[in-house]
DNA sequence: TATAGCCGCTTCAGATTCTGAAGTGGTGTG
DNA sequence: CACACCACTTCAGAATCTGAAGCGGCTATA
């Protein structure tokens, strides 16, 4: 008898799901998803223990896929940036918050 | 002025989430709670590149966390065990539909 | 009973990734 | 100019993951 055929995963285990599939890419879409827009200074310190290294990565990460892009921080005499979700961003946002409640109330 | 504070992040960046936030097992979950129970080997055929070890650990950890069991394969002759979710999976499982169908079509 | 094979792991080395402390550079302020 | 602030970057050590290999329990067949 040969091996049972692999199952179709709901989740394709490959592409996407390689940056979003990791806690501090979630924690990131979430809290700007409810926050706004913000800079790389408060997403750290909202995030206890993520290393400014790994947040780095992270952000870059979801640039490169189009969740998240830096834009001028209009607030700000400087010339500082704000990380804010692109539409794309806010789709996956709003997927995720069903995910996000459960967590709060697991 | 002092820096801002931290901003409540709506998935709370430790406990389940560490369990939770990582691709295997956001796909172990999704795909038990769409194909049925299921044993080791089909669950690894299933998931390419996933290697036994982590498999093993992505599995312990889930049933830590009570949201898999492992139960006895009735319709196998042999002693193997099918993994299931429990009904706290299968609640996690409905909160993480949203999020796999965007996988899917992103 | 002997034996061969499947299955569910476990072990291991090497590669990748993460943490946290420290440092760098660019910009605005006094 | 001196200084502070902020967003990173660098680094070493720790943790985690991959993929190949092997082990032990069980079953089917002889």
């Amino acid at each position: 008898m040969p091996p049972s055929p692999p199952l179709e995963c709901p989740c394709p285990p490959i592409g996407v799901i390689d940056v979003v599939g990791k806690k501090w890419a979630i924690c990131v879409i979430t809290l700007l998803g409810s926050h706004g827009p913000q800079r790389f200074g408060p997403i750290q310190r909202s995030l206890p223990r993520v290393s400014p290294a790994t947040l780095t990565g992270t952000l870059r990460a979801l640039e490169r896929e189009g969740l998240v892009q830096r834009v001028p921080a209009a607030t700000s005499p400087r010339t500082l940036r704000n990380y804010r979700l692109t539409s794309r961003g806010m789709a996956l946002y709003r997927h995720l918050l069903p995910l996000a409640s459960w967590l709060r109330q697991a």
